[in-house]
DNA sequence: TAGTGGTCTAGACCACGGC
DNA sequence: CCGTGGTCTAGACCACTAA
């Protein structure tokens, strides 16, 4: 009767039902519960189900509810406390990790065509900074795209990436006409796992200026970078520079874990 | 042998040791490791001990060494897979949830000395706006306050916030010096728990270039934001804009939870 | 193949909220 | 007082990585 299981793909044999695709449970449960936070099958501030109810409707135990509630909780969907049941904060938000890092994404996520139109490609020694930020050694060889990102045709963002060589000898072998390195970087085995995100305003630079159809000095808002993959190396670091008036970030916060911080203006 | 603790404070009598302030020792765990982490003990990129190998040093379970993990993933301090040991990916960042819901903390934490210089208050009907943000009933009221925030003597930022009637009775009966009134309403019982956070690019209105001592349709960098009590209900609205050069924000996303997203511009 | 984290179970006691 | 979530234990099997 006990029920494990791997990430993706489960051999399964094992007893209980399973998600279609062979995920986890707890991550079933949870995807189910946000579908119906976002269906309004609770009002905002809606008592949710107790865990015992729920473990019971999926034939699972509590510790596994409680798993799929943490994730919940995460996602800002829910708050919790000792003594009262889970109540609804939020809807869910349907961006994906995977639309936050690619532009292309998340433009066809909201109905946009995206596009990209590639300025410059360099491969050259990283500086301090460069190494300090994709954790290189002193010597290492970095390469640099720098893209106008439009939507619709509609210059919207210009983009500075720079991947360690690695990375970049990898996008170099992509055809001249790749929307998404992203996507590509993804195909051929290079997972984003996790981002670390510096959000501010800055001032347009002639390069940006001349790109993005605006003068030098306006104001952009700058969002820069660092992914890592599943095992903890920088795989890129990126400079996006949005014009007003196209983008916003939303991020949800929480006593219990806490991604953001405010910080006084500077560099990285 | 059982080792049961609640969040605070706790009757103990129990086996194992305690954090100092009697928190729940997953806590503990997570705090210890953030710390080393934070000295230098592990490289960036290092590998951490094993599960096995941190319960034995605490003598607590397995459980309760992967609950203080998460904690640390969630704070984008470490990245796991399966087969292999966490690693490090990040530096604990100095900000707690509470400085980054109040400016006078934040202020005192980077060492400059906070000041806030009252602008208007007014208690009216709500407009639809705010009765959506806030989950009020139509012919509800709210209290705006609107302050001038400064470091040091320098304005720095506009806050324009929105309470219900509840919370801003309290806040009417707050001294005229109050400093923080994120911290006078947590003295009142009055707690944050989750916020939900917007951060766009704005333009300075009339009443913006005033105050700041910029001029109108300058470039502002705005967070908007409405936190909710640990039930659920929303206590307060906010609109900060802030002159460029003062102030970044910082986030960390996930694969695995994920609390960042980009929008497209609009409205909320 | 051995080491390590991911998922799950079953049961326990406790703290808090509300009736 | 009772319902509910928070914390913890002990043990199990599995999937993945790296030697």
């Amino acid at each position: 009767m006990a029920e494990q299981g791997g990430e993706d793909r489960v051999t399964d044999g094992a007893a209980g039902e399973r998600g279609a695709r062979g995920q986890a449970m707890y991550r079933k449960v949870a995807a189910d519960l946000g579908r119906e936070i976002g269906d309004g099958r609770y009002d905002s501030g809606g008592r949710l189900p107790t865990e015992g109810e729920l473990a019971e409707r999926y034939g699972v135990s509590r510790g596994t509810v409680r798993q799929a509630m943490a994730l919940l909780r995460t996602e800002g969907l829910i708050a919790s406390r000792r003594g009262t049941r889970r109540v609804v904060i939020g809807v869910p938000r349907p961006q994906s990790f995977g639309e936050l890092l690619s532009f292309t994404r998340w433009a066809r996520s909201t109905g946009e065509e995206p596009g990209g139109l590639i300025v410059a490609t360099d491969t050259r020694l990283a500086d301090p900074t460069e190494r300090a930020q994709l954790r290189l050694p002193e010597g290492a060889e970095v390469h640099q795209v720098r893209r106008l990102r439009t939507l619709s045709g509609r210059p919207v963002m210009l983009e500075r990436t720079v991947y360690p060589s690695a990375v970049g000898e990898l996008l170099a072998g992509l055809p001249s006409d790749t929307v998404s390195y992203t996507v590509a970087l993804e195909d051929s085995g290079v997972l984003f796992a996790d981002a670390q995100h510096t959000i501010d305003l800055c001032r347009a630079d002639d390069e940006d200026a001349r790109l993005l159809g605006c003068r030098p000095g306006d104001p952009l808002l700058r969002e820069r970078r660092v992914s890592t993959d599943p095992t903890g190396t920088p795989i890129e670091w990126s400079d996006d520079r949005y014009l007003p008036e196209t983008v916003a970030f939303t991020v949800h916060s929480s006593a219990a874990s806490g991604s953001l911080a405010r910080r006084p203006a500077g560099d990285t």
